[in-house]
DNA sequence: GTCTATATTAAGATAGAC
DNA sequence: GTCTATCTTAATATAGAC
């Protein structure tokens, strides 16, 4: 457990508000009264709300992304070519990993992860296109080898509904496992609901192109 | 077109600024700028900005909902068994109809649609439970009668999946054409966005079970 | 029904004493 | 580094003249 210094009790009781509520709808007052610290020390150690917000990302993106990065080279190193399955089984670990790293972590980054991309201010967007886009690339070329009979353009729409579920099922998970709990009985953890994830996205990937939408609505 | 009065003039212009930029981030005084009418007057007919987006929702899903209802009747009354690719054709027909209702009208209600459902507020959630849990319970009927091996469970999430899926790319489907423009030179439009979302759908929510699901994560 | 003027609330940010 | 007190801004909502 990091220690309580008055900077990490303010990332601790903003990166649970902000993934329980979203960043706007978390204000600063709330956050250093959880916190338990003066609201003016958020912009004494951060700068501003947007700062913060990075910096909580931050923390997580750090432990995350090398770890996503690993996974990648190595189903890229080998001979044969992945399965999708295989591809988006390489997000699972990573995610996992950052419950040793942060009680409720995974849960946390997932939900922040949800927040982060659909909000207006592209706060992640930011991150993964100006810090990490070689991570980007190495998952397009995974997806890629592993379906290569997409075209650019069906490639593309593809991977933005992949996004879309895992954003929206992300951003929501703890409130969709606990409908899932009162009414089926059905105890599923963080990591049960990754692995039901992979199967879905990975048959929505490789489904056939329907024959129609090569002339319907497109036009080159 | 429906005649200009000031309560058609703030819904014309709410609708769209609603759609490009969110229920949050659209105040009231963008909407009355917007529609060249006076601050005073949203109150005035409306009562609140919650209940002039209630009204604008209002206005698509009494267009919308009967005919997707009358759509998955047909599908349910007959006699063999329907495709998950059939069923999620139905919702196609009634979601381009809108635009016949109103100049870009399947545009908008999409991404009406996208903010509706992610708003924190649940407007849209709202309509669907008490006005319209009878499309629902279809939904679900068809869904269940085209694919049965689906366990409850396995039901529940694949819907949401789906769900995220579609929320995401309503929502920001005018964006991600843009892209697809530019960088594709890849005209897509609405119809053809539609219909490319039906075949991922299909197969994500026919994607065999995984065999590890049945045990990892869950318990019973 | 429409307008001006204003009340009310809540937010992010900062000045300045300690 | 931390605190109190305050500034500034922008939002929803309403009172009351016309």
């Amino acid at each position: 457990m990091s220690r309580q210094t008055t900077q990490n009790k303010i990332l601790d009781a903003a990166e649970r508000l902000f993934a329980e509520r979203g960043f706007a709808d978390t204000s600063l007052r709330l956050i250093t009264s959880e916190a338990d610290v003066n609201l003016a020390s958020v912009n004494y150690h951060f700068g501003s709300k947007k700062a913060l917000i990075k910096a909580v990302l931050a923390r997580y993106l750090e432990q995350f992304m090398p770890r996503l990065s690993n996974a990648l080279d190595e189903l890229l190193a080998a001979e044969q070519q992945p399965t999708l399955h295989q591809v988006f089984d390489s997000f699972v670990e990573p995610m996992l990993a950052l419950n040793n790293f942060r009680s409720s972590g995974t849960n946390i980054f997932m939900q922040l992860l949800g927040r982060g991309y659909s909000d207006s201010q592209g706060h992640l967007r930011w991150f993964l296109t100006t810090q990490y886009g070689d991570v980007l690339t190495k998952i397009t070329a995974a997806v890629k080898r592993a379906n290569p009979e997409l075209s650019p353009g069906e490639f593309f729409w593809r991977m933005h509904f992949t996004l879309g579920t895992v954003v929206f099922t992300l951003a929501s998970n703890e409130a969709l496992r606990d409908i899932a709990r009162s009414e089926f009985n059905e105890n599923l953890d963080v990591e049960g609901l990754v692995r039901r994830l992979v199967p879905f996205l990975a048959a929505g990937v490789g489904a056939p192109v329907a024959a129609n939408s090569l002339n319907d609505g497109v036009s080159k």
